[in-house]
DNA sequence: GACATATAGTTTATCATTAAACTATATTCG
DNA sequence: CGAATATAGTTTAATGATAAACTATATGTC
């Protein structure tokens, strides 16, 4: 350890990192639309996975848009958009007026099934390309420093 | 090393890779964009940061699309806001009927500097609660990771 | 030199998102 | 109870992006 630094340009590495964070977001993003079955998007196919991995029979809008950090304005869309499809169901709650219940169809569980098969194929490609254990090592820092971001966070987006 | 594991599921460690790309690319945009000066978006700062960047006096638009990786149609809406606020200026070009060439205006360069000062006193709040040399760490694999997805992309947006 | 093709930039339609205004139902509390 | 407030969801206008069609100018080739 060299003399007193309190933070070595701190905002230097900040700058740089989020830079590569984008750009890695920005490409992996296109490369998973590209394989996703048509008219579903990362958001849906997001949605779709979350009912599957979390087992879950259902759930609100509202804390569905809780759970994805997006506005309800854009769950609404995105949900509209998967009973369009056939892909969820939306009914009224009926132990609350002002709520609504979602769940998964079948035809959903196999929209998911079938999307999750297509990426697998596609990031394969990179299974020779990258250390998967190098991969793995940045996946917890990754983790933490997105706990951190995420408390620091000013208010929920919208309310 | 054990026996031969050709890849421990290399598609559940990339998955939970691009899941956590996204949700701290995400964080980090919002947190950006809150502390841009008004009109200014991510993708105007960072033209108007090319700029200074890289020293350039004059860039083309084509040029331009290509270097942010976007198409020809964002960077004409990006370039036509920059050009409203006064932070750049684009002409013909003289030996090219077919071309425009862009330039950063002095505004653009005050505009630019302002929003790095913001960015950096919003960055400072992080100083505290991430080690920078783990942040620092993580950079030059993001790097590597990148190169790999970048050159192991489709075609071109658009062309 | 003319025709085919390539390149620069714009426009249009669509998508996913946000913020804000709005409707309707619930909850709290004086 | 009733008024104020909170919560659930939708709608609208705007942003930033893509893809595709389009205009105009350059370039290459016969």
């Amino acid at each position: 350890m060299t003399a007193d630094r309190p933070n070595p340009d701190f905002t230097t590495i900040a700058f740089a990192f989020f830079n590569e964070i984008a750009i890695i977001d920005q490409l992996g993003r296109n490369r998973f639309e590209r394989v996703l079955p048509d008219g579903l998007s990362i958001a849906g196919f997001s949605l779709l996975n979350h009912f599957v991995r979390l087992d879950k029979d259902q759930d609100t809008p509202s804390h569905l848009a809780k759970a994805f950090q997006v506005t309800k304005g854009a769950m609404t869309n995105t949900l509209h958009r998967l009973d369009a499809l056939g892909l969820i169901t939306i009914v009224a709650d009926p132990s609350d007026g002002r709520g609504k219940l979602v769940s998964i169809t079948q035809a959903g569980r196999a929209a998911r099934d079938d999307a999750i098969a297509r990426l697998a194929s596609s990031l394969q490609q990179f299974a020779g390309l990258i250390d998967p254990q190098e991969l793995a090592d940045l996946v917890p820092t990754l983790m933490k420093l997105r706990a951190i971001l995420d408390a620091n966070r000013d208010p929920d987006p919208q309310s």
